[in-house]
DNA sequence: GTGGTCTAGACCACT
DNA sequence: GTGGTCTAGACCACA
């Protein structure tokens, strides 16, 4: 389904959350379809389940999947979930706060700024090419 | 000098560090000019001195300052740093997971995008009123 | 005859039994009429029979319907249903943890208490257009 | 500080999360103030300190208190917690569902009506009395 | 089989 | 000392 990676300073249950958000914000896991069961996946990635089921609850709670007990986890309608100001200003701060590295690690700041730009250029073309 | 959140899910050494960098970069603090020791900030910002001592060691490591053994620590020449790739690539796998972070929150890709431009433009836009 | 929500938090038989004291309460479903079966049900509903075979279990337990061995099962006379103490206190805290939730979740208290008369008004005024 | 329930339906963690909230705003645990430590209270409770981080993060999520890793956590402002729409119609569904279960025990509508009007009024008396 | 809860106990970073 | 993450493995209700 996907990897993790064991070198990154993401915990590991934030990696499941961020790869599945990934595979349902891009259509791969449509509406409707079954995630993987909590053991099916914790055996795949060799990890505890309870760190799998952590991920899950999370997703849930971010109506990005819903939770039938006894029958399994699906994907929701994400076209619903509605932007949560407060989230997306903490998520601005990352950024500020990644575009402001990129200063402290001594480029300049239109050396940062086209950084910041091929990323995101980058990531337009790679969602283009799906 | 600057006050931190307590409140803030970042560590209280990193936002010494990280408010301690923005000082240097923006010339606030100039090369030479002497740091608050590490009791006086200690008792300025009421947190245990082994936190601000892991701060200054920190920054010290990254070459933002130096110290000068029984006459306190100093800000650095930081033009010298060089930027290191690697943490530069770090950076910009957390600036591209805020950046996803952003699509994942409902927001359209070119809604995600001008948000980050706003943000950079921002920035750009302080720093000159400096 | 009804719909389940299969992203309810509410387990399948949880739904059945609740929709079928609400058809029996209600007098859709008049004394002495027969139940779908089992097997009808499940195929309608598109469940295990086994779930169906529990919800009916559970009625007939708490007396709303009777089962006829190889006939099938019936509606039972609800009029005679004695009210369970037991069984209402725990409604009781269950609708209390109701409110309290309501406040919990930054409503005043008058507020909260509106709504809940808002909720019985509404039940009341769709009872009188049976 | 408060007891559990070992024989009632609500899980461990779920109780926790109620008494903490009844605590905090009913005023007992004012702003700022710090919650027994994750561990204490595990002990306290004799209870595992899984169940009661569980208890807390959830709480924390809820925006009831925060976290000061390495420092304890503490009682968040909860005058700035905006009612969550989504989940006020949750729990207005839960009301109804426990004001329908009156019913269904075999109670009138206005006996069912009249032990809510009560249940509200006793809770509103016992907030006066505090 | 499924998810949900819980225990026991470990290791980590931070204060 | 604090909270955060994770493992290993148990028991439960539900399908």
């Amino acid at each position: 389904m996907f990897q993790l990676d064991l070198t990154s300073p993401k915990s590991i249950y934030e990696q499941v959350i961020d790869n599945m958000k990934e595979l349902i914000v891009t259509g791969v896991m449509p509406e409707g379809s079954r995630l993987p069961s909590v053991r099916e996946l914790s055996k795949d990635l060799t990890v505890n389940p309870n760190t799998i089921q952590k991920a899950y609850r999370e997703l849930e709670r971010e109506g990005f999947i819903y939770t039938a007990s006894g029958r399994g986890t699906f994907v929701a309608d994400v076209s619903v979930i509605k932007p949560d100001d407060a989230k997306i200003q903490n998520v601005e701060k990352e950024i500020l706060g990644g575009f402001r590295s990129l200063i402290y690690l001594g480029l300049s700041f239109d050396e940062a700024k086209k950084i910041v730009e091929t990323i995101i250029n980058t990531e337009e073309r790679s969602k283009r090419n799906d």
